[in-house]
DNA sequence: AAAAGCCCCTGGATGC
DNA sequence: TGCATCCAGGGGCTTT
């Protein structure tokens, strides 16, 4: 599901509204990916101030400690203001944050997403997930020769070291085609074989893609949508991602659909030549 | 160190 | 209608 795009807009529809709130309750449902790494009850009574994001984690600062929440494949957010009734836990309901300001919920069907506590910025599981993450490709530290150094270092195909998560962050199996599309690359060019002009092409790709999606809501292919419930429209103008067979929209070639590391890859072999 | 494969889990689409 | 198979926005862990 979520990549960069719509862990963002996920993030941005509830962030004001929870901030300077407190937590009343805690409610777990079926195990997620991690265990939470405290009792439900030790959440109560902490003051939330803000919501960040770093890859597809989002961060909520609480005043004594970080709960990192990640969406996996299928996860979503809901956010109910507060003064409503009030629905009960669904099946794929499994994990609540009942505040002061409304309810943050997360619906996840395939239970690879993840809520997190952690006692302080620097704790030991705040490190095991974040510090191996690259650059974030929508901030001022995605550096053009820092992208072109990160893709010298390695030999897997150039869609592959997109996914991987290490060099930049956030880009999914969507937005990896797409932004390979947009940069005439090839996705199974090893990285380490892109020339300065071609990384820096697709290093403008990536920013590109994935603001522009992050503008269009996000993508919605079965069920995402933000925690007011507003869908995505990005794939809509999808230019490769799930468009095996049709014609591209630059040259008419039918798109093309390869497996790499067990993953779809779309892409125009007219348009991508290298 | 880096790459490739496996696995976690549920549900929708497709084919027989 | 039922059942088997394949596929899906991710990513950590184990094995090469």
């Amino acid at each position: 599901m979520p990549e960069l795009p719509e862990v963002e807009v996920t993030r941005l529809s509830f962030a004001s509204r929870i901030s300077n709130s407190t937590v009343l309750s805690v409610q777990i449902g079926k195990p997620l990916r991690w265990p939470l790494g405290c009792l439900p009850a030790h959440l109560v009574g902490a003051n939330v101030s803000s919501v960040r994001r770093r890859g597809k984690y989002l961060l909520l600062d609480l005043d004594r400690g970080l709960l990192l929440v990640h969406l996996g494949m299928s996860g979503s957010l809901s956010f109910t203001q507060a003064g409503g009734s009030g629905s009960a836990m669904g099946a794929h309901d499994h994990f609540e944050l009942r505040t002061t300001a409304g309810t943050l919920r997360l619906n996840d069907p395939r239970r690879f997403g993840a809520v997190v506590f952690a006692p302080a910025d620097d704790a030991p599981i705040v490190g095991k997930l974040l510090s191996h993450l690259g650059m974030e490709p929508l901030s001022d530290d995605f550096d053009v020769h820092a992208f072109y150094a990160g893709l010298k270092r390695r030999k897997a195909s150039i869609k592959q070291v997109l996914l991987a998560g290490d060099v930049v962050v956030g880009v999914g199996n969507i937005y990896a085609s797409e932004a390979l599309f947009h940069a005439g690359i090839r996705p199974t060019v090893r990285a380490n074989r892109l020339s300065l002009p071609r990384a820096s092409k697709l290093h403008a790709a990536v920013k590109m893609v994935l603001a522009r999606a992050v503008e269009r809501g996000g993508s919605t292919l079965r069920d995402f949508s933000s925690t007011d419930g507003q869908t995505g429209h990005f794939q809509l103008e999808a230019m490769v991602y799930g468009r095996t067979g049709e014609p591209c929209r630059v040259c008419g070639t039918a798109v093309k659909n390869i497996r790499q590391g067990q993953r779809s890859t779309f892409f125009c072999a007219k348009c991508q030549k290298m």
